[in-house]
DNA sequence: ATCTGTGCAAATAGTTTGCATCCTC
DNA sequence: GAGGATGCAAACTATTTGCACAGAT
């Protein structure tokens, strides 16, 4: 099952009912290759109101579907949120541009630091910002 | 020399000239225990315009004096960047409280992250999100 | 039929900008 | 004295809320 679907099928049963604009986020969201915000979601999807977008997008992040990601900028972004992997990101500080990376040693890092704060850890937001290959070749 | 006597020199030395607003600023920065938001600062500070704090912290960051840091509220937080050391967040998702943390483990875990993505790494945050020892006290 | 989802418009919150004035160098 | 720093108020951007109505169950 992909995650549309699944998604569909979680906020069903959260007892949401489903319309025309949650269809769309939701569908736009599936096909995204990493976080939008709000904004480009609304940008993207005609006939859909600017607060439904922003409504849908509260309830898929309250029933973990997607996640909210802080990249520094003045819009906050989301992507979904698989079951496959999660990942982190590296953002262009020339081009602007999001990739996403996964790292075995990071996450192992991340939870020695949970245990040894007390803390219980519930998630976790890693950004690195630096220059990608494309935009340091066209500076040097 | 503590920070703040740097920070001034640094301002000057970009060309910077040393108003009340900016004093101010930089003092209750120079204090801080963690990040603060400009609407913090603004509140704890009596006789500075709001669009002043901005600006001095603009100056302040651009000349990598004080950091921006993102930990998924409404409003960016800004801290000092000490020479001595580095560090990242630890956020109660209960109480809001943000406490510093620091990890060589996962300060070297990002940088293997930099070699092998082709990106040059400038900086990077982490925040981690859970349950602090005392709210999860409370709770159990 | 009921009660939630939606769209619009207005309200809010954080941040930025324009401009006249003050004050540092 | 010149030019940056400051304060105020207005502009702007992202996000939230109130309300009437359409639409899903």
């Amino acid at each position: 099952m992909d995650w549309s679907a699944h998604a569909s099928e979680c906020l069903d049963e959260a007892g949401h009912r489903s319309g025309h604009a949650r269809r769309q986020v939701v569908e736009l969201l599936a096909g995204a290759d990493c976080a939008l915000t709000a904004l480009e979601i609304d940008r993207r999807i005609e006939s859909v109101g600017r607060a439904s977008v922003y409504r849908t997008l509260d309830r898929l992040e309250q029933l973990q579907l997607i996640q909210r990601v802080d990249v520094g900028g003045d819009a906050a972004g989301y992507e979904r949120v698989d079951a496959s992997g999660h990942h982190h990101h590296l953002v262009c500080q020339d081009c602007g541009q999001l990739s996403p990376f996964t790292s075995e040693q990071l996450e192992d890092a991340i939870e020695a630091v949970g245990r040894g704060s007390g803390f219980a850890l519930a998630s976790h937001d890693v950004v690195l910002r630096g220059t990608c290959p494309g935009c340091g070749e066209r500076d040097a």
